[in-house]
DNA sequence: AAGGTGCAGTGATGAAGGTCACAGGGGGAT
DNA sequence: ATCCCCCTGTGACCTTCATCACTGCACCTT
C-alpha cells in the first residue's frame, strides 16, 4: 500500500511537468549560425565575469540558444548530461529524487548562475542526481560538455567562474540541510516560500498545497494546516492556487 | 530555559575536543626542510593522481606534514582556512553547526580526499561553514592555500583533483540530505555507525549514546532505545562506551 | 443549469521522536 | 572500600506530523 501509494505520487507529480522526454537529452535542439552574435551579445551582458574576449567567442561558437516554458522539465533524475547551462532569464528549479518518488526541492537557478552538477557529471559521464525543472519561462545558453574542461585549464575566468558556482551549490545544500536538519515545518515552509517568491519575481505564489507539500517532502494536510495559521498570523493571504506573502 | 539548554549542549561538546585552538589557524606549524623527501614520498605514494612530477615537488617544497590526535579539532566552524589538507593517514569528521549549536555529522574524509570547502573558502576569504575534528590519530600534508589557484591552470592533474573533490563532496553532501529528508531514526543510526565503523576500521566503535545522538541532531534517549532494539534485532552488541557491529 | 473534478479545510487517530524524571551500574579517584 | 560521576535503561507524557476520512467550494465541461 505504501509504495502503491508512492507510485501515485510519481504519477501525479509527472503528469505536471510538461514534456518529459527532456530536450537536452534528446539534442532536438541544433545550431543556428546566425544566433552566434546573439549568444556573444548575451553572455557579454549576463556573465560580465567572463572576462577573455577568445572565450566569450568560443562559446559564441560552440553555445545554443535554449528556450523552456514553464513547468516544462529540463533534465531528469538519472539522465546523462550533455550540454552545461547558462542561465540567460527565467529561473529553474533543481530538486532531489529519491528510489521511492520521495521528492525534495533544492535551490533555484537564476541568471548568471550555472549549475555545478553539470560540470563532472559530464566529465565523468555520470547520470544526474538530480531533477531540473523550468520555475519560469527560461532562457539558457546551452555549452557542450566536451568544453569545459580546456576551457578550465586555458581561461582563468572559466575557470573561476566554475570554481565559484561550485562554491555556491556547496553553501546552498548546506543550507538545505540546515533547513531540513535544524527547522521545523513552518519555517520551512515560510523560507520555501520566500525564495519562491524571489525565483519568481513575485509576492503572489501561484501554486497548490499540494505542490509545496511534494517540494517540502511533507504531507498535503500539514502543508493546510501551516498555511491556515500563517494566514491567521497575518504573514499571508490565501486564494485558491493563491499565496500573497504580506 | 530551551536556549540554556543549548548553551550547556555547546559546553559538554567542547569540552569533548582537544586543543581548542586550531593549530592551523594559529600557524603553529613550521616547515622542517628537511621532511621535503618525506612529503614528495607520501604525495607520490598516497596521490597516484598527482602525476605531474613537477607538482609533486611544488607540493613537497610548500607542503607541511601535520599531526593531530584523535579528538583534536583541525579546523573549528566560523574560523578562517589558511591551509588545504591532503589526507595522508587516519580520517577526519566533518560536521555542521547551526546558530543556536545543533550539530550535524556530515561526512568523513579519508587518506586520497581533501577538503573542497578548503578551496573557496579559502580563494574568497571566507569563514568556514564547517567544523573538522580528527576521528583517529591523523596525518595530512597541509598546503598554504595561496597556491591553489596557480596549480589549477598549470597542472591538469591539479585541476582533475580538485574537480572530483567537488564533486565527491556534493555527492556525498546530497547522500546525507536523503538520509536526513527520507529516512527514520533508526535507518540512519545503521548508517552512522557503518560510516564510522569504516572511518576507524573496526567493527568496535568506541563512543557514547550521547555522542551519536549529537551527531544525528537526535535525543539521547531516542538513540539509546533505537541501539537496544537493534540489539534484540542482533545487528549489534553494546557495551559501556562500546558498540560491536555484527 | 447540472454534474464532475480538483483544491482547500478540518477532525480523529497514530507513530516517531523529544523532554522530563529517575534508577541502577561501572569504573576511576581518594 | 567508598564515593562519585558518567553512562545506560526505561517509563510517562507531549509535540509534530502523517494518515485517513470526509466536507464544501470553485471552476470547468457539456
Amino acid at each position: 500500500m505504501f509504495l502503491s501509494n508512492n507510485r501515485h505520487r510519481i504519477a501525479t507529480r509527472q503528469s505536471k511537468i510538461k514534456n518529459q522526454k527532456s530536450k537536452i537529452e534528446n539534442n532536438q535542439y541544433m545550431a543556428i549560425q546566425d544566433l552566434n552574435q546573439e549568444v556573444l551579445n548575451l553572455v557579454r551582458k549576463h556573465y560580465p565575469q567572463i572576462a577573455e574576449r577568445a572565450l566569450q567567442e568560443e562559446i559564441a561558437q560552440v553555445g545554443k540558444v535554449m528556450h523552456f516554458r514553464t513547468g516544462e522539465m529540463i533534465m531528469d533524475f538519472g539522465s546523462y548530461v550533455k550540454i552545461v547551462p547558462l542561465i540567460i532569464q527565467g529561473s529553474i528549479k533543481v530538486s532531489r529524487e529519491d528510489e521511492e518518488g520521495n521528492e525534495l526541492f533544492l535551490y533555484y537557478l537564476q541568471p548568471g548562475e550555472t549549475c555545478s552538477m553539470s560540470f563532472t557529471c559530464c566529465m565523468m559521464n555520470k547520470k544526474s542526481e538530480i531533477r531540473t525543472v523550468a520555475e519560469e519561462d527560461t532562457t539558457i545558453i546551452g555549452i557542450p560538455t566536451r568544453f569545459m574542461d580546456e576551457w578550465m585549464s586555458r581561461y582563468p575566468s572559466w575557470k573561476n567562474f566554475v570554481m565559484l558556482s561550485y562554491d555556491n551549490r556547496m553553501l546552498e545544500l548546506i543550507r538545505t540541510i540546515d533547513s531540513i536538519a535544524f527547522k521545523k515545518m513552518d519555517e520551512r515552509l515560510l523560507e520555501y516560500l520566500e525564495k519562491k517568491a524571489e525565483a519568481n519575481n513575485s509576492r503572489t505564489i501561484n501554486t497548490t498545497h499540494q505542490e509545496i507539500a511534494y517540494d517540502l517532502n511533507a504531507s498535503r494536510e500539514a502543508v493546510s494546516r501551516l498555511l491556515k495559521s500563517l494566514e491567521k498570523e497575518g504573514a499571508l493571504e490565501l486564494g485558491r492556487n493563491r499565496i500573497e506573502l504580506l
